[in-house]
Order: C-alpha cells, then structure tokens, then sequence
RNA sequence: UGGGGAGUCGCCAAGUCGGUUAAGGCACCGGAUUUUGAUUCCGGCAUUCGAAGGUUCGAAUCCUUCUUCCCCAGCCA
C-alpha cells in the first residue's frame, strides 16, 4: 500500500570509486584534528571517524537552482550513505561579487531539501574566508620554494603572453625574480601598498602545457573591496584555482566532487597539493577531485546569468516566483524536497551531458505528494448544481478520508445540501464518447455523498449553461448497504455552496514555451511563454479554513497544491505546484 | 588545427582487466482493479551498444581509423 522500500542506490561511478576506495582503505589513515586546518591542526587529531568526507561549496552570490540541488543530494547522499560527512562551504573568495544575504538563503535551501552538517560532535558549515591566514601561508611556502612568483604584468600583457588554445605561451620578463623579491612584494601586497592589478602572484608551473590552467596561473590579485565576512581585513584575494584545493584539504575532504567544467583544472589542483605536501603543509593521503555532468531541463534556464536577467527585468516577480527554477521558487510553489531527491537518484550521475524532460521532475514530485499529501475538495471552476429532489434548507455531513491510501489519517467532514459547485467540465449538454460524467440522463456519483442522474440544465438568456439539474438517489449513499446497488463509471468531487469559502487559485505553467529556450532565436526571453500564470477565483472545502503557508495538499481530480506566501486568512491564496496526470485529457 | 571530456532504447543510465538471451528507472503501449478518468497491479518495450575496419571460438567491452557533441585562452567560480 505504501511506498515500496526505496531501491538501493544505483550504480555509478562516483560510488563505484568510493567503494573501492573504502575497500583499499585509501582514506583510512586520515586524522581529523576537530576542526579544518593545516597538517598541525590534523596531525594532533584523532583517526577521522568520517569514513569519507564530502562537500557542496557553493559561492554566496545568488541563489541556489534546481542544479544545485544535484549536487547537494549526490554529496550530502554520498556522506550519508557511506557513514561520512559532507561539508557546507561558502566558497567565499571573490569580495566583489559575494553577499552576506545569499549566505542564509543558501542554508535555508540545503535544510529545505532536508540535508544537515551537524552532529553531536562536529558543526561542518564553513568559510573559505576563515582559511584565509592559511592560504596565505600555503602560498608564502611556495615563493620560497620556488613554485611561485609575483608577476608585475598588467592582466592584459600576461593574457597575450599566455598563449592561445594552439600556441604556447610565453614567459613573463617577471618569472625568474628571485624569491626573496618576490616575497617582499607579496607581503607589501597584502599591506595594501598597492592598487588593484599592480601585482599578482603567479604559480610557476609552465607556460607551455597544452593545458591552459597551467601556464602559470593567477592565483593571489589585489582587491581593495570590504569582504562580507572578513571586512577590510585582507586587501589580497585567492583565486579560485588555488583556493579550493586548500579549502577541501584543509577539511579533510576525500573526494571533492565538482562538474565537468572544471575538470581542466584537476591537474593544477593535484600540483597544488602536491607541492604543499611535499612542503609539510598538508598531510597525505590528500582530497581528490572528481568531475559529473551537471543537470539540464528542458524549458529551463539555469544559469545564472540568464535567472539574474529574468528577475531584474521582471519577467517573474523574483528570485521565489512559484515558476523560478530556483529553490527558493521550487518551495514557494509547492515542489516537496522530498521530490528532488527522487529526481535526482532516478536521473543518476555520469560524465556525459544530458537534458532531462522537465515532466520526469514533475513525475517525481506527484509520486512522493501523492504519498505524502492529505486530500482535500477545492472546486476550480464552478457551476451551480441543483438537486431537485433534496430538500431545501437541509445539509447532511459527509465523510471523506484524509488520505485513501492511509485510513489512520481519519477522516474529515463535508457538508452536504441541495445546491452544490461542481466542475463546470464535469457536465455536457452533449456529451462526446467517452465522457462519463454528468449530462442529461447520464448517472454519476458525487463522492462520497450518493449517485446522482442528471434531468437537465439551466440557461441564460445566451444560451449560456448556468446550472445543471439532477436527482439524487438517496439509497446509495456512501458508506450504506445500497451505495453500490448502482453503478456508475463517473465520479465527481463537488462544495455545498453554502459552506464554500473563496480563495484565489494560481496555475502555472512552463515559463518558456521551448524544450531549450532561446536555441532557435539566441534569445531565451523570445521564448518565453506569456501565459505561464493563470489566477482563478475558486471555491475550497470549509477544513482549508485554516491551512497556513507552505501547507500543502491534493485537491481531488486536479493536482497538488500549496498555500502561497501571499495568502491571508481573509484572502487565501494556492498555488498549483503539479497537477495530477490525466490520460483523458482534462483541461487546465 | 592544442588540451581535456562524452557518445548504450524517446529521456536518463548500469554494464568496460572480452564469455550464456545488453540491468534498472522514466516515458510509451496493452490489460486488471479503482467512489480521484488519480493511485496500484500485471504484461509488452534495444539480435543491439556513434560509424567503419581489425583481433578473437567469442567484443558494448581490446586495437585502428573516422565521426558528432561538450568544456578550456578572467587578476570569476
């Protein structure tokens, strides 16, 4: 009856690796020191209990999309799954571009989808900024070793000196300063002795490797700007290639997972750790990188850039509009989390691009909803039903289970009288094959109430339907001997109208009307679909009184549905997150 | 034209130190149940693994060539 027990996980290569990882005990030795650190810090720890150790480090300068959920349940899952720990870390060092408000937005969404870094032991939420003591140490080492130097370029001489995709580059007039020079340089740097762009500091690898992310890149630059956690403390900023690998070193991680994007990298990221090991700043075994492809939807937008636009432009009312791919949205709208990790174990991780039907996204949010959501009667589009031999004045309660699946979650009250809304498409005046539900002389059952027989219909003066006329059978009423003594294939949900209450009814649809938007015209917001969102004025059972934001229920015969944070108790407002699926094609 | 990746059913994706009929999911198509045309259930669904050669008793898995797609020339991440 209810969820079968979920699958083990399937097979892919990232497992496939810790797996044998774990068998080979690669990272059995480690020691955590409690907290990150250099080799110090560690080497005066306790044998890691962390089998592995993961991390998701996202930059704090927007808010997080559906790609990223990707990575927070493939990390977060693998820790869990393997008895580890994964890390949230603001990757934090570019003050330029980051903000402390993205900060929380950003732990708001990992807790959202249900993911946590703390335990009775350990509180793994860090910032590359509180690293930055030990970056700058790590790259003092590597001046005076020789692996490092700093180049007085201005950035546009060192970019025609690096060469292009089919030639190598060439040598900067500042590569063989002696170390001591530039050492003295670097700390004059970070004294602030100098304006943006003055000097940076430059690993010395080779100008020549095929790889560009190894001709000697940038990897310390001067930025005079306020950072969001460390103020003016630092006027010198690591770049990201340098960065990262001693942000996931010093916490100890096993296996840094990133997309494929960065997979040049990886070589600049094993030289880096290497010669920090080999200095004595690191100790073995060291973190590896490993690279999967991110995740693509169809009708969807997902970088940054282009979300920014749609925001600021105001396409979408913000970064929480119900039709954003963003987390923020996802929740507003009504998407359970629980339906993006079903998402993301069905798609799985690989190395190869791919483009997932947004419909598989919105097939796993009804399947989990439809488990975990109470039903309830809400009314869309009405028209006035007549029962013309059910007296007038009278209202008799009926019963309806909260959940058909899982009769523990009882049941709830409906009230029941002469005239009711039901569905304007639940009656035809002529009714085409097929279609059993209400029209003249055709029987269908209210649910849970009793079987009616439709006798005809009211018009306005255009001809226009304004109710419909039935004839209840009192005999078979849900619940008694008599309720299958006639059998009907039509069932219809339907509100007493005077106990209905108004509430405002928001359906969405695609935000762009194309599977990849803007592929054909080069401009995504070409493609967009203006009419992406539809408000109704409907009617909702009188139990939804109270539903309070981000509740979320299954309106029968329509789809699942959660209270908007605009709603008020006087003005109550729903958002349609899926609908239900359909294999007779409903409208709407 | 340099380097790094990827091409297995409509969409994903297992499988790769060669070995009986190429997992699984989603979609789709049948059929059963159903007081949500929902859910659930049962059945069907790749002689074929980007292409062409080659090695082998035997290849998606090894070799060769070709081909398509993605990423890289920020003092962004």
């Amino acid at each position: 009856m209810n969820k079968p027990t979920t699958p083990p996980p399937a097979a892919n290569f990232i497992r496939n690796i810790i797996e044998a990882d774990l068998a080979a005990g690669k990272h059995a030795t480690r020691r955590w020191g409690g907290r990150p650190g250099l080799a110090t810090v560690h080497a005066a720890g306790q044998p890691d209990q962390a089998k592995i150790r993961t991390r998701f480090p996202p930059e704090p300068n927007g808010y997080l999309h559906f790609g990223h959920a990707k990575s927070i349940c493939l990390n977060f899952g693998l820790a869990r799954q393997y008895e580890g720990r994964c890390h949230l870390r603001f990757d934090d060092t570019n003050p330029e571009k980051e903000e402390a408000e993205y900060v929380q937005s950003i732990i708001d969404a990992v807790r959202w989808l249900g993911f946590d870094w703390q335990n009775e032991t350990e509180n793994n939420l860090y910032y590359a900024s509180d690293y930055f003591d030990a970056m700058l140490a790590c790259a003092e080492y590597l001046i005076s070793a020789g692996h490092a130097y700093v180049d007085s370029q201005t950035a546009d001489e060192m970019r025609v000196k690096r060469g292009t995709l089919t030639e190598p580059g060439k040598n900067s007039p500042y590569r063989d300063r002696p170390a001591a020079e530039s050492m003295e340089l670097f700390r004059r740097m970070q004294a602030g002795e100098f304006p943006d762009g003055a000097h940076v500091l430059r690993a010395k690898v080779d100008m020549a490797s095929p790889n560009i992310n190894m001709r000697d890149p940038a990897i310390y630059r001067i930025r005079h700007a306020a950072h969001h956690n460390t103020g003016e403390r630092f006027c010198v900023y690591p770049m990201y290639t340098f960065a990262h690998p001693i942000e996931d070193a010093l916490e100890n991680i096993t296996h840094s997972i990133c997309t494929l994007e960065f997979e040049d990298q990886r070589p600049f990221y094993d030289w880096l750790l290497e010669r920090l090991a080999e200095g004595g700043l690191l100790l073995r075994p060291l973190p590896y990188q490993y690279e999967f492809s991110r995740l693509n939807l169809t009708y969807v937008v997902l970088s940054k850039r282009k979300l920014i636009q749609l925001v600021e432009e105001g396409h979408v009312c913000g970064w929480d509009d119900p039709r954003m791919p963003t987390l923020v949205g996802a929740r507003r709208r009504g998407y359970a989390p629980e339906g993006f990790k079903l998402m993301m174990e069905r798609i799985g991780i690989s190395k190869s691009d791919s483009l997932i039907d947004y419909s598989l996204l919105e097939d796993c949010m009804r399947e989990v909803m439809n488990d975990l959501d109470e039903r309830r009667v809400a009314v869309l589009d009405p028209i006035k039903l007549i029962i013309t031999n059910y007296p007038e004045g009278k209202t008799e309660t009926c019963h309806a289970p909260n959940h058909p699946l899982k009769p523990e979650l009882g049941k709830r009250e409906l009230p029941f009288s002469r005239e009711l809304w039901i569905e304007r498409e639940d009656f035809r005046e002529i009714p085409e094959k097929g279609y059993h539900r209400l029209y003249p002389g055709g029987l269908a059952r209210l649910r849970h109430a009793y079987v009616a027989r439709c006798v005809g219909c009211e018009k306005d003066e255009n001809g226009k339907v304004t109710a419909v006329l039935c004839e209840y059978l009192p005999e078979t009423r849900s619940g008694t001997p008599g309720a299958d003594s006639v059998k009907v294939k039509g069932t219809l949900h339907w509100l007493s109208i005077a106990h209905a209450h108004a509430a405002e009814i928001r359906l969405y649809d695609r935000l762009f009307k194309t599977t990849a938007p803007g592929a054909e015209s080069g401009d995504f917001l070409a493609d967009l679909n203006p009419d992406s969102c539809r408000t109704l004025n409907a009617w909702l059972e009188p139990s939804l009184q109270d539903a309070r934001p981000e509740e979320r229920f299954q309106f029968e015969r329509h789809g699942y549905f959660a209270v908007d944070s605009d709603s008020r108790p006087t003005a109550p407002v729903f958002n349609r997150a899926v609908s239900l699926r359909d294999s007779w094609g409903k409208s709407g």
